[in-house]
DNA sequence: ATGACGTCTCGTCAACCTCC
DNA sequence: GGAGGTTGACGAGACGTCAT
């Protein structure tokens, strides 16, 4: 980031925090709210979450930083160090205050879905990032399933034929898709390499070979034969970053998702609280007109 | 129209965590 | 201890708004 964009990221983080502490101090005042919120804090504090002053304090070092021309990122990191798992404190708190909805692990209906086992028995499956899943049976047979959609009519048959001018070394398979709007084609090489390419109003399915550079929300998998020249090494490693970097992608998406889910849930959670200690408060007042009655003269 | 500014989203890196 | 998952931090780009 440019200076004048961590400028305005710290801006952007001040912003959040103040909201936060407008959230934490004047809220809920005396709530139940207040303590729980206070029991988030102390499970932040310990591990150095940045304060309000800390921010500050960048924010102002950087303007002189700038001056000077020196850039101290490592500092700024160690300053803004990882504070505990958003999803671990959400978790620890609703196990101690009831009806606060987890956040869900990846259960077995985001895995393979039953409709793709179904069909055949595949040897691979993958998941592309569109949520889509592509099965690759025994004999080459190759399913594309739709999570959302209801059972078989999800699934597209994909036929293999060896017509046309393959790339080197690979076999086209037809794509028999429902719309029959036409034909797509699927490349096969000797290694197993499922790729979409997410172009166009059809998605396109490659099977390519594993050192071919992947475009953008792309799922592969490979089964790494014996490699022994130095070319083979960096294509594997190449791959493997690919990969690597293709699920921290969607892990990554997954990751804002549920954060969402998580400030959404704590949002709904101060609602609720905020109603209930006005309740509580008028219940207060109107039991001290109870008590205490009024000295009329 | 244009530049400044704020906000949002995404991909990536790296530190940390968990599981085997 | 290593592999893989999780998530805070960073950098960049897109887009909207507002003042000029």
């Amino acid at each position: 980031m440019s200076k004048c964009g961590r400028k305005k990221y710290i801006k952007t983080n001040l912003r959040q925090m103040e909201t936060l502490d407008c959230q934490q101090d004047g809220g809920v005042p005396g709530s139940v709210a207040e303590s729980e919120s206070a029991h988030l804090q102390a499970q932040t504090d310990p591990n150095s979450a940045p304060t309000l002053a800390q921010v500050v304090a960048i924010a102002e070092a950087d303007d002189s930083a700038e001056s000077e021309g020196v850039t101290d990122s490592q500092k700024r990191r160690e300053i803004l160090s990882r504070r505990p798992s958003y999803r671990k404190i959400l978790n620890e708190l609703s196990s101690d205050v009831a009806g606060v909805p987890k956040i869900e692990e990846k259960s077995e209906e985001e895995g393979v879905p039953p409709h793709v086992a179904a069909m055949a028995v595949p040897t691979s499956i993958y998941q592309t990032s569109t949520g889509q899943y592509i099965a690759i049976a025994q004999g080459g047979a190759i399913q594309i399933s739709t999570p959302g959609s209801d059972g078989v009519q999800g699934l597209q048959a994909l036929t293999m034929t060896n017509s046309g001018a393959p790339p080197p070394g690979a076999t086209i398979v037809q794509y028999a898709a429902q719309s029959a709007d036409g034909t797509q084609q699927f490349f096969v090489p000797g290694s197993q390499v499922v790729v979409q390419a997410a172009t166009g109003d059809m998605p396109t399915y490659q099977i390519r070979a594993p050192a071919t550079a992947l475009p953008q929300g792309v799922v592969m998998a490979a089964s790494p034969g014996s490699l022994h020249s130095p070319q083979q090494l960096a294509e594997e490693a190449t791959r493997k970053r690919e990969l690597r970097l293709m699920k921290n992608r969607e892990a990554a998406k997954e990751c804002r998702r549920r954060k969402k889910e998580y400030v959404k849930c704590l949002e709904s959670r101060v609602a609720v609280l905020e109603v209930q200690n006005k309740k509580l408060i008028e219940e207060l007042e109107t039991l001290k007109d109870i008590c205490s009655p009024k000295t009329d003269v």
